[in-house]
DNA sequence: TATTGTTATACTCTATAACTATA
DNA sequence: TATAGTTATAGAGTATAACAATA
């Protein structure tokens, strides 16, 4: 039995290859999704990538000027970026001096992360490299849509978690 | 300068971490955005693995079951995937019996492809898995929503491309 | 015994260069 | 010479196991 085709339901044409026809793949979420967050990331990275700065580094960066001190592990907990990736992010950080380890006192296992003014002197113009990026993101989506979909994404990002 | 935070503008909290501050990240579309991609692909990735498909092998069945006859090069530039990569996805299927190559008639280089009626099969029970899968990200996201995010994600998506 | 940071390693995805056979 | 498929390989990003220091 052939599936059928509910035409109405489809979103604005997308023709990703030169006329193939992608089956029922154009009106599947996933596959928006991927092709959505490709696109932003490319743009994204690119606007990061003056200040030398992979994605990683920048929201580790974000989350150590927003807690001072913290260890090594809650950044990786609140990343999603496991303890052995996070040291070689992290090494790569302090050698350039944006950021400082230190050995905490009331746990000397862990250790206490800092931003150092050369991190935070970067981190203010990734921001605002990261404000024009978002403002072109804006800008593509259309003003109406855009708290919406924020508010889908942030639905869709909780999907596997305990339903409050 | 300290960046002030617009709190009106951020969408339902997103708690990644154990009470960790995760800094502007939690008002950056990128982050949802990667956030929602990760959790609406673990959900299609456990639908499709029952039926040994990774995401490539079913977006690639499904453009083959769309477009009999095609090449490989086509494939490849509908969905994305270079060239060398797409040899070892359907040396996959066609090692499964769920694919068929066969040199194309009218230029012997290239391989016309065809699904199998045991593609076919595997294909149309991985086509109901998927469609319980969308049901359940619609369902998160809210009826009211779902045409809006489509939209939206279809308009990123295009973001790099040339603007029609 | 458990946890923090670390090292080494592996696996997946994706990307590039070069070969072959056809055109 | 250019193209289709192929091979080999390399690079990101992410994941797991095991060890030393500390709790």
């Amino acid at each position: 039995m052939k599936k059928q085709r509910p035409a109405s339901r489809a979103p604005s044409r997308l023709v990703t290859g030169a006329g193939v026809d992608i089956g029922d793949l154009d009106r599947q979420v996933g596959f928006f999704l991927r092709l959505a967050q490709v696109a932003v990331f490319k743009d994204l990275v690119a606007a990061l990538e003056p200040f030398g700065l992979r994605l990683t580094d920048y929201s580790v960066l974000l989350v150590i000027e927003a807690n001072p001190g913290l260890k090594q592990q809650s950044i990786g907990e609140a990343l999603r970026i496991q303890r052995p990736n996070l040291v070689v992010i992290i090494d790569g950080l302090e050698r350039r001096g944006l950021v400082r380890r230190s050995v905490a006192r009331r746990d000397r296992r862990s250790h206490a992360l800092r931003i150092t003014p050369a991190g935070a002197a970067v981190l203010e113009e990734a921001n605002a490299a990261q404000a024009a990026h978002e403002a072109r993101i804006r800008a593509a989506v259309g003003p109406s849509d855009w708290a919406a979909l924020l508010e889908a994404l942030a639905r869709l990002a909780r999907l596997g978690s305990s339903p409050t």
